[in-house]
DNA sequence: CCTACCGGGCTCTGCCATGACG
DNA sequence: CGTCATGGCAGAGCCCGGTAGG
């Protein structure tokens, strides 16, 4: 209401009139919300921005309190990521992905950068990382907490080379608060316990080792996810235990309702060609990788193989080549077919190879036959 | 030498919602 | 209210080669 206020601002306010008008709290609302009267952005940071490449929209869109800062830090930025060997186009992106980067300051920046590299060699690896995920590095100003997770994980066991891949390939972990990644523990340490299992930090360990990405997941999607296999496989607790600790540790990561959906589809699929429920929970035992599959490719390449003549038995006592891509499974079907490979006499192990091993074998094959 | 078995490598961010705080 | 920090979500596989054992 830009015209009220005009005559506000141009009047001698009279006190007790406002205190007395009953829309009092409407016109402040209006007052901040009012566009023309938000806080302006900071023309001096938008041209410094602008100078180093800073995409001004992408930055804008993301976090627009950051350019309305009267006092922010993006030469100590450039320059301190410069010296770190950062390139000027990196720079750039990480600025314009997360605008709050240039709001620390030279002394943090500095703290937390030996944080990051009591676990890594090099500034390189770092930068890599700050490319890839500037809000890895940069979300949280909280060095203490940082500095508590490292603590923290190796207190329960992670080993130096285990706490290098999760924060190369989950950097999100080290930000979340140490009562978050502690929780996780707890919880996947309970989960142990419930089970019956004989050494819960044993086990939390080996989940996290096996899943770099299990401390970004929530409680909620993990408990959930481990429920519905109990349930759905009708396994035992040992069974359960085994499958967490092994290769089952990744599908916890599996958002739960893809989890579902991608076990129901699967069954139905393997009911149509013929196998029972047993033969599912086998697969998904010996192979629960499966589980990742998406419906519609598990089903391409189920097809694909059987449509060549591979029994789906065959194929249960060797899920493993359900782990190569459709295009290279058919390529090396079409290959097969033009050498009569039979696979009824001969198996399907020569699909579960290398695509150099896979070739040598073909030549030596297509040599024979000649 | 060959094969079967097995483990490991890559890499997963960018967005939104919410609560704390001033 | 604006801003920051933090939690949580969606999206959805493929490939290589060491090596033990024949």
């Amino acid at each position: 209401m830009p015209l009220l206020l005009l005559k506000v601002q141009g009047r001698p306010i009279h006190l007790g009139w406002l205190v007395t008008l009953r829309s009092l709290p409407a016109f402040f609302t209006r007052l901040s919300s009012d566009d023309s009267l938000a806080r302006p952005e900071n023309e001096c940071l938008l041209r410094n921005l602008r100078m180093l490449g800073v995409d001004l929209k992408m930055a804008r869109k993301r976090q627009p309190g950051v350019l309305r800062k009267s006092v922010t830090n993006e030469h100590g930025l450039v320059r301190f990521l410069q010296d770190k060997g950062a390139s000027q186009a990196m720079i750039a992106s990480i600025i314009s992905r997360f605008p709050r980067s240039i709001t620390r300051t030279e002394d943090h920046l500095k703290e937390r950068w030996s944080l990051w590299r009591s676990i890594f060699q090099s500034d390189s690896e770092i930068i890599s990382i700050l490319h890839r995920s500037p809000e890895s590095f940069f979300r949280s100003s909280d060095n203490d907490n940082l500095e508590m997770n490292i603590v923290f994980l190796s207190s329960i066991g992670i080993e130096a080379k285990d706490l290098h891949r999760l924060l190369t390939t989950a950097p999100r972990t080290f930000s979340n608060s140490v009562e978050l990644n502690r929780q996780m523990v707890e919880f996947l340490e309970d989960v142990c316990i419930s089970l019956g299992g004989a050494h819960p930090n044993q086990f939390a360990k080996a989940i996290i080792s096996r899943n770099a990405y299990i401390l970004i997941r929530s409680t909620k999607r993990v408990k959930a996810n481990i429920e519905f296999l109990q349930v759905s496989l009708k396994l035992s607790d040992s069974e359960l235990l085994n499958l967490l600790q092994g290769h089952g540790a990744e599908i916890l990561d599996l958002s739960h309702e893809n989890l579902k959906r991608n076990f129901s589809t699967l069954q139905d699929k393997l009911l149509m060609l013929g196998c029972g429920e047993n033969d599912t929970r086998r697969l998904i035992l010996t192979y629960s990788q499966v589980l990742f599959v998406s419906p519609a490719r598990i089903s391409n390449k189920l097809d694909c193989l059987t449509k060549a003549g591979i029994q789906v038995k065959q194929i249960l006592h060797k899920p493993k080549v359900l782990d190569f891509s459709v295009e290279n499974l058919r390529w090396r079907l079409n290959e097969l077919s033009k050498i009569d490979y039979d696979f009824g006499k001969s198996g399907i192990n020569i699909l579960d190879t290398s695509r150099k091993r896979f070739e040598a074998k073909l030549e030596k094959l297509s040599a024979c036959e000649e």
